[in-house]
DNA sequence: CTTTCTGCAAACGATTTGCAGCAGC
DNA sequence: GCTGCTGCAAATCGTTTGCAGAAAG
């Protein structure tokens, strides 16, 4: 019922993500950690200023930095929302598969868990799409409304 | 196979688009009904360079706050793509319900449709997601990957 | 005429980047 | 000690906005 945040077990994950730097020529510095710590505690995509909230030593500046590397060493992943902030949360080989729950108000988005049926549905409309010109190699689904504090 | 974009005909869509603006007030002028021909004619949601190229008689700024005031009035809707520009397209009253496919490289989008039993997977989950505290009221489905150009 | 639009130029705000000093190995 | 990382401040760039004159009704 609950997002598997646990597809990767807390140590593994840590590992993992050192690996990751350390194949894409990054250190696993300590602002890194922290960036990488926030998200996994969150256990949903936070904007910088979330993120910022959350650990008020990070600069905003690399924050963002960091947040680019992350996300060019497959550590992290960018997630579009309904405001001007974008969004930002561990890369789905870390955490599972899933999609989200976006607030078209306060721009919260929440991890969702959708049916094996329908991500298998997803596979077949991928066919579809090529016919149309596009080589396609992932999906976006998310549902959009109001989250409980906006309701 | 194609996306629908007869939904409504020419002629009641312009009906229909001046009907909206009375409603909301505004003013069926030259130059929105510009904007509204370029999307109309796009059949694909445009970015707003793209639509300034299609017609230069547009001043950027009118073009932007034409956008939004049309988005106000339920005639465009805006749509996320994956560069930092985002895209306009008719509303999908207007139009009919679609997806899109989305090139990660160059940002472009292509209308999409997809099978009716997919859209009642859709309406299955927004139950699901409602039991998490939000209130659903849309969706977004996109494929990612590269357009004929890019891939 | 009065109200709404338009274009220009300036303002905004999220994100990016140059640079000088600090930290990791 | 190099080399990469951080923070600060400045730059970027898509988008928004104030304002004076131009259209719509």
């Amino acid at each position: 019922m609950n997002p598997n945040h646990d597809h990767v077990s807390a140590v593994d994950l840590h590992a993992a993500v050192d690996l990751r730097l350390r194949a894409a020529g990054l250190r696993n510095s300590r602002s890194r950690q922290v960036v990488v710590d926030v998200l996994v505690r969150a256990g949903r995509p936070l904007s910088l200023p979330e993120i910022l909230d959350t650990d008020a030593e990070l600069a905003q500046s690399s924050a963002y930095r960091n947040l680019g590397e992350l996300v060019d060493a497959g550590v992290a992943r960018r997630v579009e929302s309904a405001d001007d902030h974008a969004r930002f949360e561990l890369h789905e080989s870390l955490t599972g598969h899933h999609h989200h729950l976006v607030c078209t108000s306060c721009g919260r988005v929440e991890d969702f868990d959708v049916p094996d049926d329908f991500e298998a549905g997803i596979d077949v409309m991928v066919d579809a799409a090529e016919s149309q010109g596009f080589r396609i190699d992932a999906h976006r689904f998310d549902l959009l409304g109001r989250c409980a504090r906006c309701a």
